[in-house]
DNA sequence: CATTTAAGATGACATTTGTCATAAGAAGAA
DNA sequence: TTCTTCTTATGACAAATGTCATCTTAAATG
């Protein structure tokens, strides 16, 4: 019997994908978390034989927490559950050496089997995304990230720089070089740019 | 037995919820559409007892399509399937007069009751939306609307004020009095909350 | 070891953004 | 018929934003 957790912070989907692979003889769906941090500690207490995480959670992603489990040496499989076609993310799990990718516009019977083949050793990844991926490589330094990332959250230059202990001018100077570097006309199209190719 | 149609985009969510109601005694899914288009045209042909529409949905969305199906007298019962609790959408949904509306969010063990009870004639809706249907009134007006989401679709004022044939002063007093309406420090959180408003 | 890149800074400058006072015409409500 | 709200506009001003050239230091790469 495959032990399962589901965390997924859309309750209707993880009900019904719970209720799905119960069905299956060899499946067991033993735990399902809203978010992150809940899954963080019924995987701790459960120790599942495969997650299956959403990306974009409350509190904690299921990209932070892929990556948290295996450093912590976990053996515990994880495939990747999302909406997000996003090459930032698809990296981000590669990287963190996640078992499976799966876009939730995939078909619902498919997932059943990549539970299975998973577990045997096998990964999975959608094909779209594995075709997509040309390397759109993220051109922003990490610092930049971070500039651009606080902006997006709606604080000023100087408000930025103070967060950073940095000058009010290299917060322009960064500001400056980001928009230049995304060809974004202002620093609002620089963060739906960044934002759609999950560079931030 | 109660013939049900889903349109809905995301095909994760989609299937598992068909197999699920497919698995109830007295429910049957006779139609699955990826939109509101497809969605349509299955109706005419097949005309079910049920629909559970998705809103936001390519080409046509569940609403629009709620609307043109009353307006042409159908009799069929619609449910409003949908991740999003924005006071604006529930409002021109019961303003269609639907059958029900719920969350994504709620447990998918309720939509067959809600299914059953629709088709009796009673009417069901998740109560965290009647709950928080406290009238947030969209505080902008309309033009103030229009220049909010061109500016958040990363024009500058005065790309804006040539798209809408205004001065490049009235665009500017417009985007102070929005960020002065929503009590945002400047254009980028005014962004922020409008669209988490769901003013935009 | 030389070179490149990232991080950080300054200064000068032009442009954009945000604020405020003020005003006129149109439409709708009391 | 007033009164209010919405749309549109100007002008003036302060603050924020964006661009460019230039410079230092540290780390990484060849």
């Amino acid at each position: 019997m495959i032990r399962v957790l589901i965390a997924e912070d859309q309750q209707m989907l993880r009900g019904a994908l719970s209720t799905l692979l119960n069905y299956e003889v060899d499946i067991e769906v033993i735990a399902q978390a809203n978010n992150g941090k809940e899954a963080i500690e019924l995987i701790h207490q459960l120790s599942p034989d495969v997650c299956l995480l959403d990306i974009e959670m409350p509190i904690k992603s299921g990209l932070d927490l892929a990556e948290e489990m295996f450093e912590a040496g976990s053996v515990c499989k994880v495939i990747i559950l999302t909406t997000f076609a996003r090459t930032g993310y698809f990296e981000r799990a590669i990287g963190a050496g996640v078992h499976g990718y799966l876009l939730k516009d995939g078909p619902s019977e498919e997932l059943a089997e990549a539970i299975r083949r998973v577990m045997n050793g096998q990964k999975m990844f959608s094909p779209e995304l594995v075709f997509n991926h040309i390397k759109q490589d993220n051109p922003l330094t990490s610092r930049e990230k971070e500039v651009l990332k606080l902006v997006a959250s709606g604080l000023t230059s100087k408000e930025v720089s103070a967060h950073l202990y940095l000058s009010a001018g290299t917060v322009r100077n960064y500001m400056s070089e980001i928009i230049n570097k995304l060809e974004a006309k202002n620093r609002i199209e620089a963060i739906t740019k960044a934002k759609e190719k999950g560079w931030i």
